[in-house]
DNA sequence: TTGTACGCGTTATCAA
DNA sequence: TTGATAACGCGTACAA
């Protein structure tokens, strides 16, 4: 049966010094000097113990836990998110910070914020749905120093990662006109969370091809065939359609296969997020990502420059994430 | 700028009663009887100030943080994953303890076992790869009562979470003997972190088709289109693959279009984990995929049997999850 | 160079 | 029914 986890003071009196000095070692603090003897006594005694410091306690002393808490339901999954998430690790640990996800479903009636709160983190990462108004101030008179959103757009209380679902629009559609099309459509995802980025992308279709004098139909589409095959008389009428996705890309060549469209020869098809699945289609599928190679160090230096400011709490955005063109183009 | 954050000792001041009773009032313990009057002014002495407990103040005293942690890498990303993870968030939850998802990989020289034992979590959930004999120790030492590895096989030194995966490739390898086939291939890839995967996938489909007197021929597989080009002798040599993966599925199929291998007339293909991509193939697929719908009740339940015994640490095995054949067939 | 003493915010025990 | 007080483990100013 396991005795309870050994203290500090259990670690100074096995080596025969104070509490004082155990601290003093393990934290290893400049000002303070301590003979090469005793520290190595220290050492051994808190490694023959198995001394593993209180974070707790630590934090209820110092008052600053360095952790940074990132809700868990907020990213998108997928090897980009992931990466991105990793890269986000890396780097706040580099500096000292720990990275922790962090449910924000509270069942006991406790607000996501509120929960939050209580593990006191010096910074918090979440979508811009999570962080209202009065949940940012719970955060705050928590002493959290830091929030920032993701999000499709701006958050209005808080700093905020924007990613540019306009500029993928954009892009995708000045492929297809570049191309040669000259009516385009736009699929909207109906899926709940899926459909706000799909208007955004649109908008960025939408502005992109006006400025070149090109119509753009929206298509709102499930992710289901049947509903695709129910556009047939849309896919028909345009000669380049940006799929929002590479998931709907695929579902709409699998329709327009089925129903004799060429592709790319009657109907151009362009999807997102490079997927490696994508470069295995025949034809081949021209599509659009976003470049999140930047973001964690981005999104970290903001973080730092908030934490050091104090509640500058401007609601300001930090450099999108920007889209990359990956031509595979079908040939 | 902001002032501290209000404790619980601001709290009854402004209630105008003592800490103690702020304590009792908040917590509503059982045993304690508080006038109605005098609950409902602390109640909103608390909300005006804004009041959070502090959660490490409060470990720090009960000795529980009702933490319980899973390590960030360890788990493959993708929509079942996610869901098994969201499932776990809630019953834990439900229970009152509080999931965190936590960096494995620390840079400031510190083993992760150790840094996760900073935290003192009631449990730990991880990869059996993360959790050596030591690192259990260092938990344990730190007053963790309950460790589960997730892993491809039994852990020696913990319970764990075994995947089937062995069922998977023997389900796989059945239907294709069902469907005719005499002479089976099995793809495993080369990629670190999925070879493990294929090989107890592939030692599954070898044992089910050897009860049956059916060869199984390995085929060590890159993600890549000339990899599997390279094997097309081998794919002529056969009539039935289990591909690993619906996108390895996916990558061998386009390859066997371009040589003009039809599917499933000449050769049969089965993929797994059921991609909803994976439906709008065409021809369509056939995918075998782990049924994680009762992992997270399985793995909470253990949890909190382990929990209560403290150390029985038995390194038994939780039920493993169960294949479930999803026949989209190849019509 | 090292030890003493105090405080961080919370909860449990005991006394009123 | 409520309040005073101690204790949890750690970090650090100050004294020795």
């Amino acid at each position: 049966m396991n005795a309870k986890p050994p203290t500090s003071l259990d670690v100074a009196r096995l080596a025969g010094v104070s509490q004082a000095t155990v601290s003093y070692v393990l934290t290893d603090r400049p000002g303070t000097r301590i003979s090469d003897e005793t520290r190595a006594r220290v050492r051994e005694a808190a490694d023959r113990l198995g001394y593993v410091p209180h974070a707790g306690a630590r934090t209820l002393r110092t008052g600053r836990s360095g952790l940074v808490l990132m809700s868990m339901e907020d990213l998108p999954y997928g090897p980009l998110a992931v990466g991105a998430l990793e890269g986000l690790d890396r780097e706040l640990s580099r500096r000292g910070y720990t990275l922790v996800q962090y449910g924000a479903r509270r069942l006991r009636g406790v607000p996501a914020a509120r929960a939050w709160a209580e593990l006191r983190p010096v910074a918090v990462v979440a979508g811009a749905g999570k962080l209202s108004r009065q949940a940012v101030d719970v955060l705050r008179s928590a002493g959290v120093r830091a929030v920032v959103a993701i999000g499709n757009r701006p958050s209005a209380v808080v700093p905020s990662v924007v990613l540019d679902h306009a500029g993928v629009g954009a892009l995708a559609a000045g492929h297809l006109i570049d191309r040669g099309c000259r009516r385009l459509a736009a699929v909207v995802p109906t899926e709940t969370g899926l459909r706000e980025m799909g208007e955004h992308r649109l908008a960025g279709a939408l502005q992109a091809a006006q400025a070149r004098g090109v119509p753009v139909t929206r298509a709102d589409l499930p992710f289901r065939e049947d509903g695709a095959a129910a556009l047939l008389d849309l896919w028909r009428s345009v000669d380049g359609v940006f799929a929002y996705n590479d998931d709907y890309a695929m579902l709409l060549m699998a329709v327009l296969r089925d129903a004799g469209v060429a592709v790319p020869g009657d109907l151009r098809v362009v999807g997102c997020d490079d997927l490696p699945l994508a470069a295995l289609l025949r034809p081949r599928l021209t599509t659009v990502r976003l470049d999140v190679s930047m973001a964690p160090s981005l999104i970290v230096q903001r973080l730092e420059e908030l934490m050091e400011a104090g509640d500058s709490a401007a609601p300001d955005r930090i450099d999108p994430w920007t889209a990359t063109l990956v031509v595979r183009e079908s040939s």
